[in-house]
DNA sequence: TCTTGACCTTCCAGTTGCGGGAGGGATTAT
DNA sequence: ATAATCCCTCCCGCAACTGGAAGGTCAAGA
């Protein structure tokens, strides 16, 4: 298979492929003419790459599934470890966006959105709470 | 006020004040000997751009807020149509996340984590589901 | 046969929002 | 005088691609 076959099977751009390569992630082979020639395998490591892609693994961690993946001698608590780490990285996010979603409706709420210029919200963004660290200038 | 010290009372590092400026966010004077020098309406700008940021505004996004507080013919409406879009933009992402959260949670759950190689996390991130666009290869 | 169009190739640049570090000048303290 | 601490500019790097330029290849139609 050429790579814009595998790109339609995988649902994966070419140049998204061709950048795997490039880091390693897969190694097709060449035909005669210098074209990429997909094997199976290749096309389900792309497969693979896109859920766990999904799934919000960086590369560096689906490059690791990955090797965890062909090695039969796995252990599943090595997985494990590593969906959990991204599993707290994801909840870590989660609670920060939350914080961020509640400041910002609560700003919103009390912005009357209308023609004239007041604006809470602005007037928030300008609060210099004075949290300076050092004192006194120069 | 040199870079060090609005850095210390704005809480944002000089690196990053440097390039707020070089973006045009913000245009501090500079001294004869080439230092940039910061008025305190420089200051103000820069604390409000670190909770702007801090609230998930886009470096774009805050150079349209701090427009709008700058403006004083501005309507409250546009500062509030900004924090809508904003908001929504973090709705998307926090269903997202949440998504993937849920899932990995399944399939950590799932998964004994021991010494033994069966994996479902593996399995499932290699689930072929035959959802290809485009039927027929070469 | 020629040409068109759809493929494929490589390489380079841009995206977001900075951080690190080199290499050098200015200022302040000892 | 000299060392320490500022400050300056410039350029590279990060993640994970995406877009585009310039060109080679292949199958089909006039």
């Amino acid at each position: 298979m050429n790579i814009g076959d595998v790109a339609d099977r995988a649902g994966l751009p070419a140049k998204t492929i061709r950048y795997y390569e490039e880091i390693g992630l897969i190694t097709p082979a060449r035909a005669e003419n210098g074209y990429r020639r997909f094997s199976a395998r290749d096309l389900h490591k792309l497969a693979f790459l896109k859920r766990a892609r999904a799934l919000g693994f960086s590369v560096e961690e689906c490059r690791h599934l990955l090797a965890l993946y062909e090695d039969q001698g796995r252990a599943s608590a090595d997985v494990k470890a590593l969906a959990q780490e991204h599993l707290a990285r994801i909840d870590a996010k989660l609670e920060e966006l939350a914080q961020m979603r509640r400041t910002l409706a609560e700003l919103i709420e009390s912005c009357a959105g209308d023609h004239r210029p007041d604006c809470p919200i602005l007037a928030d963004l300008a609060a210099q709470e004075a949290t300076s660290a050092k004192a006194g200038g120069r």
